[in-house]
DNA sequence: ATGGTTGAAAGTCAA
């Protein structure tokens, strides 16, 4: 079997419907998960994917902030879900594939401007949540297992426009990126999209802030797809979308695509 | 060190 899966932070899926039906329809991914739906589950318009094919969603949901969702047309059972901050934050939800592959779509706190836990809570939070994320991984060895998401860190060189610059800029302090290798370490996930795609920069979001994000191209790797070892050699094809950015009223961030041969 | 933009929701807060 098999299938290919995509992962987009949407910010807002009640405001970009369009744009989740839009790439449903052109990219025609098995599995999409999505972060930032910034709505409760029974408020997301989950009719609209169900009549493209996507029979099948795993979400957790809450107002204006957070919220994930796995839709699907392969057949889903969920899984369950972390508060890895205890913040009360939907973001994390889980879901079991019919071939015994479990996929965890995650949103990880962005973690505010300061990049320091004595100044800024939200910093601290952040670096707390992947800690817990890791003592997870310790603790249940995943097997059999897909992590994606916006994970908020741009772990290499070549995940930014300029590395130097970005050092003391928050998804970029080496702080931030040793929590993440730990966490990559405890569960020996294999970043995927790096596998396939192992030279030159890559980048899944461009902030709105700048006024040309496409001639400035000062983007960043945000979000990721991971694959524990046992799985990792079925994956291949990864790829980011990256005109999806400048679709009419665009996320922030670009879909990142890959396919598994289970 | 600051500003720049966007979304949810009606204040600002979060990103």
């Amino acid at each position: 079997m098999t299938f290919t899966l995509a992962t987009w932070n949407i910010n807002s899926v009640r405001l970009r419907e369009a744009l989740v039906s839009r790439l449903l329809t052109e990219e025609m991914p098995d599995i999409l998960c999505l972060q930032e739906c910034k709505s409760p589950v029974e408020k997301m318009p989950l009719e609209a994917f169900r009549a493209l094919g996507y029979h099948w969603c795993v979400a957790r949901g809450q107002k204006s902030y957070n919220g994930v969702a796995i839709l699907s047309k392969l057949p889903l059972v969920d899984a369950g879900d972390h508060d890895f901050a205890d913040l009360g934050h939907a973001r994390h939800v889980s879901a079991a594939l019919e071939n015994g592959v479990t996929i965890h779509n995650c949103y990880v706190p962005a973690g505010g401007d300061i990049p320091d836990r004595e100044q800024n809570v939200k910093f601290g939070q952040k670096l707390d949540y992947l800690t817990r994320m890791r003592d997870w991984c310790r603790a249940d060895t995943p097997k059999k297992a897909i992590l994606v998401g916006d994970l908020n860190i741009a772990p290499r060189e070549d995940d930014v426009w300029n590395h130097k610059s970005l050092l003391k800029i928050v998804s970029h302090t080496p702080i931030e990126v040793d929590h993440l290798n730990a966490l990559m370490e405890a569960g020996a996930w294999i970043d995927v999209t790096r596998k396939d795609l192992p030279e030159g920069r890559l980048y899944s979001w461009w902030s709105y802030r700048s006024p040309d994000w496409e001639a400035a191209d000062k983007g960043r790797r945000l979000d990721h797809i991971w694959a524990t070892p046992d799985i990792v050699n079925a994956a291949h094809g990864s790829r980011i979308l990256k005109a999806a950015r400048g679709w009419l009223q665009p996320s922030d961030h670009a879909p990142v695509f890959a396919t598994f041969d289970l």
